[in-house]
DNA sequence: ATTATTGTACTATATTAATGATACAATAAA
DNA sequence: TTTATTGTATCATTAATATAGTACAATAAT
């Protein structure tokens, strides 16, 4: 699976990101062990040093931790992923909502829009948690 | 008006977005005079350099034109202008609904969580075109 | 004609992000 | 016990971004 990492911006953020949703939808459950810090950066086609920043960052806020040489393993705490999972949410909308609204385009016209492109996509959503 | 700019992603990354906003929501109308780099680039806290490398992107997508010693004016190419609308709406709603559905959030979950926002949601819209 | 304003160009410097390389302590695996 | 793997730390280098300062030519304003 390719990691798709832009240059817009920092690497590292995007790779919080990344992690953070894998674990958010559930492709990551509590307690799973992690690759290793040089797997993941291979994974990434990333440097070691910048995973490993990433990977520091997610244990600061509490989201995974690491058992010194055994390995990294995210947290058992469901509740934590549960609240992250539904802040991002609000996040995501209303900094959608924001943008469109500066663009000029009122809250009917986006939903209009929505459902037309939702009508053209065939995502699938089958094999979900 | 602040500019709201964060440090998250290159400042003038985040100023081409706010002028193009500008000129897409209609603050700027088609060849509207734009202040002078100085101007904006104190009105914005940047350094004047920052604000230069910002607007010259801008010329060269063709969106604004500089008319030496006199000032940078919008395009006004209005076709381009709406295609730039159009096209950026479709960007913001299929990146949504793709961070949505990263989220493991299914699109029916995802229009009654908008739903739900949108009437929390004291956006005023009146006063645009 | 003179002055001020305009876009534009250039150099230098500081900071951050990313890479590359190396090393070490703890411990799981052999 | 020995070896391999783990997270972690450190140093050097490069590239991109932003700032600061300065300068110049064209021209609008005076």
């Amino acid at each position: 699976m390719p990691w798709n990492l832009d240059s817009d911006r920092p690497i590292f953020i995007q790779i919080i990101e990344k992690i953070q949703m894998d674990i958010i939808s559930g492709l990551y459950r509590p307690g799973d062990k992690l690759p290793s810090v040089r797997e993941l950066a291979q994974e990434a086609s990333v440097n070691p040093n910048t995973m490993q920043k990433a990977l520091s960052e997610l244990e600061r806020t509490g989201l995974v931790y690491s058992q010194r040489t055994s390995g990294r393993y995210i947290t058992e705490d469901t509740t934590m992923i549960d609240n992250l999972k539904s802040q991002l949410a609000k996040e995501l909308i209303t900094e959608f909502l924001d943008n469109m609204h500066k663009l000029g385009i009122p809250q009917e016209e986006t939903m209009s829009l929505i459902n037309e492109i939702m009508k053209g996509d065939d995502t699938d959503d089958s094999d979900r948690m």
